[in-house]
DNA sequence: CAAAATACGTAACATACGATACAGCGCTCC
DNA sequence: GGAGCGCTGTATCGTATGTTACGTATTTTG
């Protein structure tokens, strides 16, 4: 089975003419990059003529040149998302790795990260640990566990930090309280929930400043968020996994608690106090 | 200094209009694909208009979008070329890691789940799926959220699934209802919580099986339990972390929906009508 | 060796793409 | 509360790009 237009290339690489053989090789040596260029560039790379190209690719069995790009486009990110088939041989054994479902829930903590640079956490928590107005926390169906996990921590070392829990009309009714200075932190991945998308819509209508803990393929409500962290969620499981967001949470909540103490927060020392 | 557009981005994020930023995010969020596609494509997926990604491109110091694409390529180029240099941001520094924390997450979990055996997680599993009696589900302070998370999951999967939250006292109420068929899933890491400790010996009693969450120096619960997964929980950070449960939790609930699937359970063909 | 078929490049064309001008809007700051 | 500024989207324009037609070169075959 052919499954990338690699192989596609190299099956069929034989018997094509003079000038769309050294069009396929140039691909191949730098595959697949000079495909997403333009015709023009591809074409001078490989020597020839751009209406070579255009029937090189026709000979790969694509109508035209941009149904090709995407091909090659969608192969990439199949590659980049998902590093664990990055390697086109089997990720070795390794000590025959007991659980897929942990090795999955690995490399989405790293892709997360990567996605992520020291910076926007820094500026997050600075945001959440500067402490003019409140902080609100709330989540999904799957995910408000996570809002509270943040929210119970958070609680600990500084005032005003509110988890909204139950029906809808409950944290409407805390819309009043909200205002430019507070903090709106929300979790919601697919299927991303019309209630919350409203709650966030009217929120950032009162100038709260949101921060959304969403998956790859963002919730709607990134439109309105400051600041937005985009977690993996696919694992080889019937559920989507929060395990990447969890770890961003906690970081963010051990980021926070060390800049409050560096603020030399005394609630922070009278907690210490206390235990 | 800045050598990759995705920190360029994160350096400029902060000083950035809202439409730009949401330009960024989206570029940030599928990291860099989008940004070779044409400018309507990236202006529709972030949910902008097209000046919008051209001014986010010249803000970031480019001339025009063809600059833009090319330095991307350039970078794509790059990290393909040479596979073991993979990673965008700034590739661990041998040691001093750019996130400490995310090192010590992933250790704890492959930590956790070498101590962990297959067939341990799989008889955990099958006493879950197994639907002879009720499945309870609580934590402690800051473990609950793990108890909260792990039962929206297996509620919808099978029937007779609580969580107790509140008060001890409304616990305790609960306890009539168990009896040697049920299940109580404990989440309990230091310091561990009385209260917690006193309703599982009570539960015990009652013949109830017990599985335990616990970190790796065993909550006291671990004398009542049936099953104990321990994980562990030290991270550089004034919190402990419960990630490597947390991804325990993910795999356990992953096991029981193939196990109920596996079974034919009627309950899960009608769920997928329902969606 | 001749003739036909195939391959390739040049040049003209049409489309779709990036770029720009402008107007409306919201926000901030007096 | 009003004036000014900055941000954003709509509509338009010029151009770079993919595409096609056609003529020449090259190879193949009888």
């Amino acid at each position: 089975m052919i499954s990338s237009i690699a192989e596609l290339i190299a099956d069929r690489i034989g018997a094509m003419p003079a000038g769309e053989r050294r069009a396929a090789q140039t691909l191949i040596a730098s595959y697949p990059l000079i495909g997403l260029k333009t015709v023009a560039e591809f074409s001078a790379a490989a020597g020839v003529s751009s209406p070579t190209i255009l029937r090189f690719v026709a000979r790969l069995g694509f109508q035209n040149y941009s149904e090709f790009q995407s091909s090659l486009q969608d192969e990439l990110a199949a590659q980049l998302q998902s590093p664990a088939i990055r390697t086109l041989n089997p990720p070795a054994p390794a000590g025959g790795s007991a659980s897929p479902m942990l090795e999955a829930t690995l490399d989405n903590m790293r892709e997360t990260f990567r996605h992520l640079s020291d910076k926007q956490l820094a500026d997050i928590a600075a945001r959440l640990a500067e402490r003019r107005g409140k902080t609100f926390l709330i989540g999904g169906r799957f995910t408000d566990p996570l809002a509270r996990y943040m929210a119970a921590h958070l609680a600990v070392i500084q005032p005003d930090v509110f988890h909204l829990a139950g029906q809808e009309s409950m944290w409407r009714d805390r819309l009043i309280d909200m205002g430019k200075r507070d903090v709106l932190v929300i979790f919601d991945i697919r299927r991303y929930q019309d209630s919350l998308v409203r709650f966030a819509e009217k929120a950032h209508q009162r100038g709260v400043q949101i921060v959304l803990f969403t998956d790859q393929w963002l919730s709607p409500i990134a439109r309105f968020a400051r600041h937005v962290i985009a977690g993996r969620t696919a694992v080889p499981s019937a559920w989507d996994s929060s395990a990447a967001l969890f770890v961003v949470a906690e970081t963010l909540i051990g980021a926070v608690t060390l800049q409050l103490e560096a603020d030399g927060a005394r609630r922070i020392r009278e907690m210490e106090g206390l235990r």
